[in-house]
DNA sequence: GCCAACGTTGGC
DNA sequence: GCCAACGTTGGC
């Protein structure tokens, strides 16, 4: 019985990529914090995402965007669904949004804690150099999408190119 | 720094 | 509801 119920579990872990500018926020700035908010997502198609579809225990990767090199850099897990993203809220924010109230947010985010830094990066050469990855959505031309889903076959071959595990 | 691709806004 | 103008994203 238990068996088939961590089967399940594991059959139902979804996989996504999340975007952010290292200058904004880096791997290492999450390996110093441990956990955070994933805040400032401003596009209806990724706050539907973190509003309706990712669940705490997904496992995300962490991709540098705007950066150099521009690579997915590490791991992480979801700790908390979607709630609204306070940030809004917040006058002095860069992704104050006025429309916004405690009521209806518009905005959300999750909660994320980190997994692990990769010693080897994944690089967008990289990515496009391979089979499997090269039709991943961050690497669609024109995608500005920040969240994205991810298969389970693309975290696998990831964790491949960057010599890891993937767990 | 450039600019193509994309999403949003607002006039009509 | 169309669509031009505008602002932003993000690779190059």
């Amino acid at each position: 019985m238990a068996k088939i119920a961590a089967k399940a579990a594991t059959k139902s872990r979804h996989y996504w990529l999340f975007k952010s500018e290292p200058e904004a926020y880096s791997i290492d700035d999450l390996a110093r914090d441990g956990t955070t908010f994933w805040d400032g997502v401003r596009n209806y198609q990724a706050r539907n995402i973190l509003r309706d579809e990712i669940r705490v225990g997904d496992r995300v990767l962490f991709y540098h965007s705007n950066a150099e090199p521009m690579a997915i850099v590490g791991t992480m897990e979801v700790c908390k669904t979607g709630y609204g993203d306070h940030t809004a809220r917040d006058k002095k924010s860069d992704h104050y949004d006025a429309k916004c109230t405690v009521e209806n947010p518009i905005w959300f985010m999750v909660d994320v804690k980190f997994r692990k830094k990769f010693a080897t990066v994944v690089t967008r050469e990289m990515l496009a150099g391979d089979l499997e990855t090269k039709g991943m959505v961050v690497m669609a031309k024109g995608s500005r999408l920040s969240i994205q889903p991810v298969t389970t076959e693309e975290w696998r071959a990831v964790h491949l190119l960057a010599g890891e595990k993937p767990d």
